[in-house]
DNA sequence: TAATTTATTAGTTTTACTACTAAAAAACTA
DNA sequence: TAGTTTTTTAGTAGTAAAACTAATAAATTA
């Protein structure tokens, strides 16, 4: 999956909440100072190229919607970090955390919980 | 911590392995079409004013060694994964990874006996 | 002095960002 | 309705920043 820049990524953001919108809705959304509409429009028309948003015509205008969920991107940001760091191996990621004693025990039984939840 | 780029880390990677190099013996290391000697010589400055080796004069020559960890680096990646899109909670990516199943329950299990032993 | 190594500097290339201008479509108004 | 204005997207281009590369100069030493 391709990666987004800074600003593309912002941008996104705004899409994965409102899930539909207008460029200007996007502007509406995005911190001061404001970026012009056209440069939003530009870094929207990139995203389309990406892969990552789609539109649908209402009228005149483009109404935009995500095409890669944000869950998708993030599990790709994960899979990204366990393949170069971690040998392609969740189990060595998680090892990690154990072995930094960043999880505990009761909170491992907790996800063994949610797994077997799953199973049913 | 600050980011490494491509080049950066390749020649990072070759001195994580080498623990200790000249820059002969990273260049030695690099795939073809090998860079020029300077090169890698200004790569690995940067690296050094980015905080990641630092070198003892050998007569004429610097030779240089990790300052940062490889395993540090990596912690710190998975760290910026997690504060961006896991609400900064290993658990919640530990959570995401049971929801893909993408471990399972004997899996955990082992993690949970890794844990014990480390408390002991 | 010749060879080797590091330090300084600068040029090139690539990526990212920004927004102007043009074109198309729609809305307004005389 | 014809013409004008406004709004929106499309095409293009320029600027800025980051990354990469290596030439040249200076220092060291063999």
């Amino acid at each position: 999956m391709l990666k987004l820049t800074k600003k593309e990524e912002e941008i996104m953001q705004v899409i994965w909440t409102l899930e539909e919108a207008f460029i200007k809705e996007v502007v509406d959304r995005l911190p001061i100072p404001k970026p012009h509409y056209n440069t939003v429009s530009t870094i929207i028309k990139i995203l389309e190229e990406k892969g990552f948003v789609k539109h649908v015509k209402f009228g005149n205008m483009h109404r935009y919607m995500p095409l890669v969920s944000k869950d998708d991107y993030q599990t790709d940001a994960v899979d990204d970090i366990i393949e170069k760091y971690f040998d392609n191996s969740y189990m060595n990621l998680i090892a990690h955390f154990a072995n930094k004693e960043k999880i505990n025990e009761s909170e491992l039984k907790e996800i063994i919980s949610l797994i077997k939840s799953k199973k049913q």
